[in-house]
DNA sequence: GCTCACCGAGCGGAACTCGATCATGGGAGT
DNA sequence: ACTCCCATGATCGAGTTCCGCTCGGTGAGC
């Protein structure tokens, strides 16, 4: 998984990953599982030796029923991947509204904490992220950068910080590089290495800070 | 391509990749032409939609011969990157000959110059750094950072800073943070986005910056 | 002429299809 | 309300296609 996702899509809107709509109960039950199955099995034999075989095994589904639901062997890691991304939109949105942050540091660290929390409990989440930076090829959205921008809105709203299209550079920029050092963090190191999680900290908050200027530190 | 492949085994020596070292001078001839169509192939369909078919028949050789020299698909893919990254670490050493930089900032400068170049040019550069972060299964060297350590011997000699495990750190992350601007740089643009470019310059070189004291800025 | 390089039909396995079969749940009939 | 019926969605898995990879035979270098 990696938070460059954040800028893909609509927020909160998965996008339409399934073959078909399911309409049956059960049927939503199945696509969960399946994708449940899908995560555990990328943290067994990695990225690249996941067949659709093991992913129908695991999820108690035949063949058929994978292809049912999904075009390809890609588009079940690709729907794995929003499921992940939604996740972690739910989590920061839920930890934001417990810890209300008075300052948008404070968002900041809830947002890496979130991150930090799924690498270590999400099944795949460590993994997933090689398969990002092939540019997805659905639909050539030029707003590349909406979730920036709508963090950004956030921003402004919550601490009066002043916004526009310099602040969604920064945020996404800020977003790219924090992205790269957990992703390091974690690289041989299933907890995550605290060195790196600490300097990520460090370098998101300071790169924010010098744009703010240095009384907001 | 990824700079975080930089740290991963000993500069200047490819690893073994090929099944069996040519002997007659024809096959170099086609082991490079090997990875040329592999590094086409890969810009054209992406990176796991490659075959090897493909590879034989854009290098105008048979199938047989791909596994004449590398054991299996992905060790095509290995050599790929090796190919590049070596081809990164000659341009910017020798960019560094002519360059001559006083300061360790304009060294930093040069490397990203031979990136970006690199981005710009070198078929297969922009999808290959998906393949690396899967952890590469060669040789459990715990020597993580290598060559950070190896461009932190640089920085001492040429420039007499002080260096050490802080210094070898530092420059991994700044490594790590350049590369996924970089990356984001080129993810829509295919001569990259000068935004962007310029502000892995300006984030680098502040992150730094502000280990060795603004005193160097 | 001896070895190295190359070829490509063929093998095994994984991705993917499709018609048969089962399960569901909305509504007709009571 | 309650049951039962059946249209339609969901599932299955044997079969097909495609792809990674092997290997014995043929051609090119030294």
């Amino acid at each position: 998984m990696s938070l460059s996702d954040l800028f893909d899509g609509d927020p909160f809107v998965p996008a339409q990953q399934a073959r078909i709509e399911p309409i049956q109960q059960r049927s939503t039950a199945r696509l969960s599982g399946l994708l449940d199955a899908a995560a555990i099995v990328v943290d067994e034999v990695g990225f690249d030796r996941i067949t659709t075989a093991m992913v129908a095994e695991r999820a108690g589904a035949s063949i058929g029923t994978v292809y049912r639901y999904y075009p390809d062997r890609v588009a079940v890691l690709q729907a794995l991947r929003e499921r992940t991304v939604l996740r972690f939109r739910n989590r920061f949105a839920e930890q934001l509204k417990t810890s209300a942050p008075k300052h948008w540091s404070e968002a900041v660290d809830v947002a890496i904490t979130a991150f930090v929390d799924l690498y270590r409990s999400e099944p795949g989440f460590r993994i997933m992220h090689f398969s990002d930076r092939q540019g997805v090829p659905v639909a050539e959205d030029p707003d590349t950068g909406y979730f920036a921008r709508r963090v950004a809105g956030m921003m402004v709203e919550a601490f009066g910080l002043h916004g526009g299209d310099e602040l969604s550079f920064r945020l996404e920029v800020a977003v790219e590089m924090g992205d790269s050092i957990l992703s390091r963090a974690f690289r041989s190191d299933p907890q995550g290495d605290e060195r790196f999680i600490e300097e990520c900290r460090a370098v998101t908050h300071d790169y924010l800070a010098g744009y703010y200027g240095p009384s907001v530190r």
